[in-house]
DNA sequence: ATGAAAGCGCTAACAC
DNA sequence: GTGTTAGCGCTTTCAT
């Protein structure tokens, strides 16, 4: 034992202890306990709670939950909660389940395909009551999770998963601003940075890029794919530079992988947004901090993490795909204002 | 029902059906899923498994855990995910536990006394296994946790807890090589900014601030005691900035505020590291993103978490207070090398 | 090598 | 308003 030895091993004290000590029976334990469904006499309630705070007795929700066939628990799995998006988004996801009575078991794939799977498999025999998943497939292998029948949501998703509910943003509609915008600042050479991984097919804002460089009769400018990370936008970054034609204008599909970005432009002394502006994805609070500041398409992290467990704990609810829309947060990197 | 309606509630295969299928007795069963603690004949055993396969048998957890008096979860309490070194170490906290088969109910406090009692006391009655805990106080009131009797390991912890097993970082000692590397390049009147709301005691990071400058028979430079985030940095950024003796050098006791400082010294056209330079504290990747990239104090985050869990599953580990070395990592913000 | 059965702590239907 | 009790799915002792 790490601590006192006052106690040798679990909480011994059972719902029969503070029955015996209330002088009740367990049943009424029970209904004070839960508040129900049986009404209890004032005094007697009284009683027991009494014992309760006495005995220092705690509910054994192991028990409860194969009485119930409900561990009032949930699962997430997320490719990395090191990446500041995903920590926004389980940190709102778990605010959202413990506000509905529910824990949140958090699980970490990082991008990985057997890991996420293995994670899956352990978060179901642990029985949660519900699945979330922010999958690194684009077509996730679901079977253990259908036929265990447990609902189930997608994360950060931006195409509908035939018989699941899932969440996602407009990655789209989002791009198409962002690179319109950049396209208002007169750059006509606009390059892109774009995610790797995720999902083998075409992302949302590879296609949002295209389509408003196709719109402005414009011409395709550098692409990379590389991982949503800090080092990835970096590599990317470094590579942009040295490309053939320089573009003056990057849209950058996260906020990590902006900043990477930022990065390689700074050691080739190119000035943001005066020689090369950039626009980025995400939002998250980190885009504010970047120097210069990040302009940045944001996401509706607490309306998606809200809309998810809402969904997954609808009996209701259809499986549907929700999609959310995103918004333009203008700062300096775009070339909006001046930087200094 | 989100998803199929074919398995109309929880999975409702239970051992017993196993049994039936493969004509044994659901002792065998048992036997078979957790591969003791009797042998079984392989052609049993093969009848079991393939059982088990076509009926698509799941262990049910909760039952196994009110039996076996374990949940093998682990409840992890940490401020906030939010900020990049609580990521780190809970993704690195989530590894070391699955590795020994414990998953991870990961909590947030949100900084808050009272969230994070009520997680703890939420934790404890969920049966876990261990508890760890990144408290917001620096004298956390653990009654609940030593009644229960659950083994408990503080983290992110400086002072020695008395009863409890806890980790931390040599702070002091990280605080001297960074002020000491910073009088090294010549400056003389050093800031420091420092966090709030963690431990009401003394910082160790302050104290080793302190000590440094005193052996070196320097000045304290000015102080500023700011929240752990980016936006506590940047506030503390810009009253340095206007004070009246602004230091050329500044001890940042995280990453996160250190990347807020630089916006500040940035806005003020400042430069990093010719006009002020800046050593902070945690060593993360986001510190070598930043711009310039920054000097920092790295905390070796992977073996206080892999320590962490041991010592919470060891049975025979005392209550001690283990701390870890830092190791400084130049880059370059504290004017080591040419910015550019 | 296999099986029967007790019991982990709890809930709730049913009886009083 | 309160008590009795069956059983949730599992592990394991004790018998065979």
């Amino acid at each position: 034992m790490t601590l006192t030895a006052a106690h040798p091993g679990r909480n011994p004290v059972t719902r029969k202890d503070v029955a015996r000590y209330a002088g009740v029976s367990t049943a009424v334990v029970s209904y004070v306990v839960n508040s129900g469904p049986k009404k209890v006499a004032p005094a007697t309630e009284a009683r027991v709670l009494e014992a309760i705070r006495v005995l220092g007795y705690r509910p054994n929700a192991a028990a409860r939950a194969l009485k119930l066939g409900s561990t009032e628990m949930l699962g997430l799995v997320i490719p990395d909660n090191t990446n500041t998006f995903f920590a926004e988004l389980s940190h709102a996801i778990e605010d959202a389940a413990n506000e509905l009575g529910y824990a949140l078991l958090l699980t970490n794939s990082n991008s990985t395909v057997a890991k996420e799977r293995k994670h899956v498999r352990n978060l179901l025999s642990r029985q949660v009551d519900g699945l979330l998943l922010a999958s690194v497939e684009s077509d996730p292998h679901l079977e253990q999770v259908v036929e265990a029948g447990i609902p189930t949501v997608l994360l950060n998703r931006y195409e509908p998963a035939e018989g699941f509910a899932s969440i996602g943003v407009d990655l789209t509609q989002g791009a198409v601003a962002a690179v319109e915008h950049l396209i208002g600042h007169g750059h006509t050479n606009i390059g892109l940075v774009v995610g790797t991984g995720s999902q083998e097919s075409m992302d949302g804002r590879e296609d949002g890029w295209l389509m408003a460089l196709k719109k402005a009769h414009l011409p395709e400018g550098p692409m990379m794919r590389v991982p949503f990370t800090l080092q990835g936008g970096y590599s990317a970054g470094i590579r942009l530079v040295a490309s053939h034609q320089r573009p003056t204008a990057i849209f950058v599909s996260s906020d990590m992988q902006a900043i990477g970005v930022l990065r390689a432009l700074h050691e080739a002394d190119l000035r943001v947004p005066e020689d090369v502006a950039v626009v980025s994805f995400d939002g998250s609070p980190d885009s504010e901090y970047s120097w210069p500041a990040l302009t940045s398409i944001r996401q509706p992290i607490h309306a998606m993490a809200e809309a998810a467990v809402r969904t997954l704990l609808d009996p209701m609810a259809a499986a549907e795909h929700t999609i959310f829309p995103t918004e333009m947060v203008i700062r300096q990197s775009c070339g909006c204002a001046s930087v200094r």
